[in-house]
DNA sequence: GTTAGGG
DNA sequence: CCCTAAC
């Protein structure tokens, strides 16, 4: 009676990975505290944010369970040396660095846990153009570089991790733009047999109701719009940030300061404004 | 009080 | 998910 074994979500998967983009793995507390990820995880502690981040990692990177694709490892794990691997394989970001890339000595065996940092990264890029139908490769791959750092060949990285994403299906891939996949609203897998209190992520009505408000649609409709402010601060946010380290660089540039100002006070408002 | 690791 | 040790 006692534990439901509180089963995650996408939506609180999704606060988690942006919560880890944008403050950083090990900042639980903070995630938690974050305005904008805090009404997901009103029922997460920060122990459990710890614990969903450990099996999310040993699930992205040691393949899970099962793989059909590829013969399964039948008695070592990962303990392969790997004597002779000419072939660059899509899922293993082998590093051939032959050259002088910026080899950290602390990226050594740390696969299992940039993995889905990187998984991370691609939630938040989406999560901050999702108004689109979509976003491709190269948005996808210029908005990472520019919030975070390097490497190379990320592009390559990056689209193995979104193979993958698409083959969980936490992702869709239409013509060549990636977008987050919503609730799949199949009758296969929903047992829900209890809704988790309000569920923001009801199909409004048509956006603008009329007198009629009653105290769900009320709800509801407050629910969308926080969901909808969420990407919009979190844009604005982007921006200002933006803003801030180009200003640190040229400080006699403050117009565009200006108009970032501009556009967080238009984003707080709940316009839509297109960031170009 | 929070985080990381083991059960 | 619960418990415990270290910070």
């Amino acid at each position: 009676m006692g534990n439901q074994k509180q089963k995650w979500t996408a939506e609180e998967e999704e606060a988690l990975l942006a919560g880890v983009a944008k403050h950083g793995p090990g900042k639980w507390k903070n995630i938690l505290k974050d305005p904008d990820f805090a009404p997901f995880l009103t029922h997460r502690s920060n122990i459990d944010l710890k614990d969903k981040w450990r099996n999310l990692s040993v699930s992205t990177s040691g393949q899970g369970s099962k793989d059909k694709s590829r013969a399964a490892k039948v008695k070592t794990t990962i303990a392969a040396p790997l004597p002779n691997v000419q072939n660059s394989s899509p899922a293993a970001p082998l590093r051939h660095n032959t050259d002088t890339v910026m080899d950290d000595p602390s990226n050594g065996t740390q696969e299992g846990k940039n993995a889905p940092r990187y998984n991370a990264m691609i939630f938040e890029a989406l999560s901050a153009i999702e108004d689109k139908i979509g976003s491709d490769i190269s948005a996808i791959v210029h908005f990472i570089e520019r919030r975070h750092e390097v490497p190379q060949n990320f592009r390559r990285l990056l689209s193995s991790r979104l193979r993958r994403l698409v083959a969980q299906g936490k992702l869709e891939k239409v013509q060549n733009c990636y977008k987050i996949r919503k609730e799949t609203v199949l009758g296969t897998k929903t047992p829900s047999p209890k809704q988790r209190d309000v569920k923001p992520r009801q199909s409004l009505s048509s956006g603008l109701m009329t007198t009629s408000e009653t105290v769900d649609d009320a709800a509801n409709a407050a629910a969308y719009r926080v969901a909808d402010a969420e990407n919009k601060a979190y844009m604005a946010a982007e921006a200002v940030k933006e803003a801030e380290r180009i200003s640190k660089v040229a400080e006699d540039t403050d117009s565009m300061l200006q108009l970032v100002k501009e556009i967080y006070e238009r984003c707080s408002r709940g316009e839509i404004v297109p960031l170009a």
